[in-house]
DNA sequence: GGTGAGTCTCGTGGGGCTAG
DNA sequence: CTAGCCCCACGAGACTCACC
């Protein structure tokens, strides 16, 4: 056991944890360092054996290739000490091992970094977000994560098996005591739009699954995990390409009800911000974009370049 | 010990040049 | 015209030193 870690080290050790698999910018964003102190604890923990640093070719560009980080079965073990109640859970539900698409689970991150950063930039607000990635997540007795959702077959309808988002998350106005409920689609291109086989992984299919799951109002669960009312919810898209959201909004336009879908691209996320008017409502691409927060609340508030 | 500034090193992509 | 090579720019990481 290493007894010399400090708070920062372990609080480092968590979060590449609850991502499983991080950029250093990415580690630099979530503690709000420059990226020379966290790329020197970085190291020193690898030196410990604690975390594990490879090069990525995410978001390829000139230059000097970034460091993806993971645990090791040592740092996993250290996450595990420090949180009795993860115990049980083996060693790949802490590292990077078992993601299957590591440009699409780096976005995600990005994504959520980008939506915590809207609670800094509005105080009034709270952003809560569940990963089914997170072995913080709170698992089923089958093993599938919380946000993992069931859609069992009605009489005279097509099978479904369910699905699993990228993420759900939550938005409080502290003061107005108001929640809103939002399941994450982070797309990059790999699943068809519309398969002629109706592949159930297909765009069109995650998008009929989405509507039943709002008509059945089975969304309702996570008033007990939130403790709020919810009168809906949102989907939003977060498209890799511009090409690739000119494609679901053609298919968003074509499947009403519609409204509920909200989807904007990776470049405008990290040049506004998540709380900018960067969205597209209904896949409607001629409507002027809203924000997610609302005419009032919208505000350009792209993450701030950390100090090097 | 932790942090920031300055500087160097290293890996990669882009673009220009040249031989075939 | 094109493949192959080379050089350069770029960006991330590492190192040193000074300061608190």
């Amino acid at each position: 056991m290493i007894r010399n870690l400090r708070e920062n080290d372990r609080e480092l050790l968590a979060s590449i944890a609850e991502h499983r698999i991080l950029t250093s910018k990415q580690v630099t964003a979530i503690h709000r360092r420059s990226n020379q102190v966290i790329r020197r604890h970085l190291r020193k923990l690898e030196q410990q054996g604690l975390v594990l640093s490879a090069t990525t070719g995410f978001g390829r560009k000139r230059g000097r290739p970034e460091k993806l980080i993971s645990l090791t079965e040592k740092g996993a073990n250290m996450v595990r000490a420090e949180n009795p109640e993860l115990k049980s859970l083996s060693t790949n539900h802490f590292t990077g091992e078992n993601i299957r698409c590591l440009d699409h689970h780096l976005l995600t991150n990005w994504f959520r970094i980008h939506l915590d950063h809207i609670q800094i930039v509005i105080p009034q607000l709270s952003v809560d977000f569940l990963s089914p990635a997170s072995p913080f997540q709170e698992k089923a007795l089958d093993g599938q994560p919380l946000v993992s959702e069931r859609l069992p077959a009605e009489p005279g309808t097509e099978p479904t098996n369910g699905f699993t988002p990228d993420g759900v998350f939550q938005i409080t106005h502290k003061e107005k005591q108001k929640t809103i409920l939002f399941f994450l689609e982070v797309d990059m291109g790999t699943e068809s739009v519309a398969s002629p086989k109706r592949d159930p992984r297909d765009i069109r299919q995650k998008i009929l699954n989405y509507q039943l799951y709002f008509r059945r109002g089975q969304y309702r669960r996570y008033e007990k995990t939130w403790n709020c009312t919810l009168k809906g919810f949102r989907l939003l898209f977060l498209a890799h390409t511009n090409g690739r959201l000119a494609s679901i909004c053609r298919l968003v336009q074509d499947m009403p009800p519609s409204d509920f879908i909200w989807l904007t691209t990776a470049d405008l996320m990290f040049s506004e911000g998540l709380s900018a008017a960067i969205w597209i409502r209904a896949g409607k691409q001629t409507a002027p974009p809203e924000s997610i927060l609302g005419p009032a609340m919208a505000c350009k508030a792209p993450m701030p370049e950390p100090a090097e």
